[in-house]
DNA sequence: ACACTACATTGACAATTATCAATCTATCAG
DNA sequence: CTGATAGATTGATAATTGTCAATGTAGTGT
């Protein structure tokens, strides 16, 4: 309660930054200063579409196939039901590092390098 | 599933690359290569621990200040209770994303960068 | 119109998670 | 040894999440 250091940070902790980034950027790195509530809450749900396993590799295979990838050919080798990756991939989407484009019957998924630089820069 | 275009990676998936990174490095980009499923936990695991704005908030505060902090610091601005402050931190702490060092009867967390990196050098 | 296919949605369930009150443990000051 | 304090642990609860079977929807081909 009445730690010796608190004048170090007490001025960061008392002013939780209300300055907003620029929205391009989205959220200040972590460590250049506090985030506020807003960009906590964007960033957590940006790293929690990349918190489950299956997802990371769903999100691997896109990008690493370096060219648009139909979500039938993810199923097999994600080793989950095709409504289970549905599921996944729609998380993915949702937190934009993923985009869907359905093409008569079947639906392409390209992943998104800026956002995932979003993610990428708030750890700087 | 007859998708006319597994060619296209039909390598890449059916081989999902058993070589592993260098455990300094941990886990490929993902944007590199398909990550395999021990990469795919470990980083699962990483990016879990940011995925709440709680803990980015309290990981941001002890980043930012630039040296260590107190636990007893941690509560007032996190809006939680003590209880759930350790609990959080606990988490940062098994993530590798801060070391904590008990000094008399206060508890001090330092931030680590290269924990950090490692995550980040996966989103390259 | 009809059957077929690719994918999404719904509903249910088990597992995990965030939270706090209560309690425990370790350390310090008399 | 005793009382006070910082922080961890426990236990309980509500909310969230991952999963799949069943079903719905939209597009294709005959």
């Amino acid at each position: 309660m009445d730690c010796s250091n608190v004048f170090r940070y007490g001025v960061v902790m008392a002013t939780p930054t209300p300055l907003r980034t620029p929205v391009s950027l989205c959220c200040g790195p972590v460590r250049a200063q506090l985030l506020d509530e807003v960009q906590a809450e964007e960033l957590a749900r940006g790293f929690a579409a990349l918190a489950d396993p299956i997802r990371l590799r769903l999100l691997s295979f896109v990008a690493s196939a370096g060219t648009e990838v139909c979500a039938c050919d993810l199923i097999k080798p994600s080793g989950r039901s095709q409504p289970t990756v549905s599921h996944h991939m729609k998380i993915l989407v949702d937190a934009g590092l993923v985009t869907r484009e359905k093409r008569g019957l079947w639906v392409w998924y390209r992943i998104v390098a800026d956002q995932i630089d979003v993610l990428r820069g708030a750890l700087l």
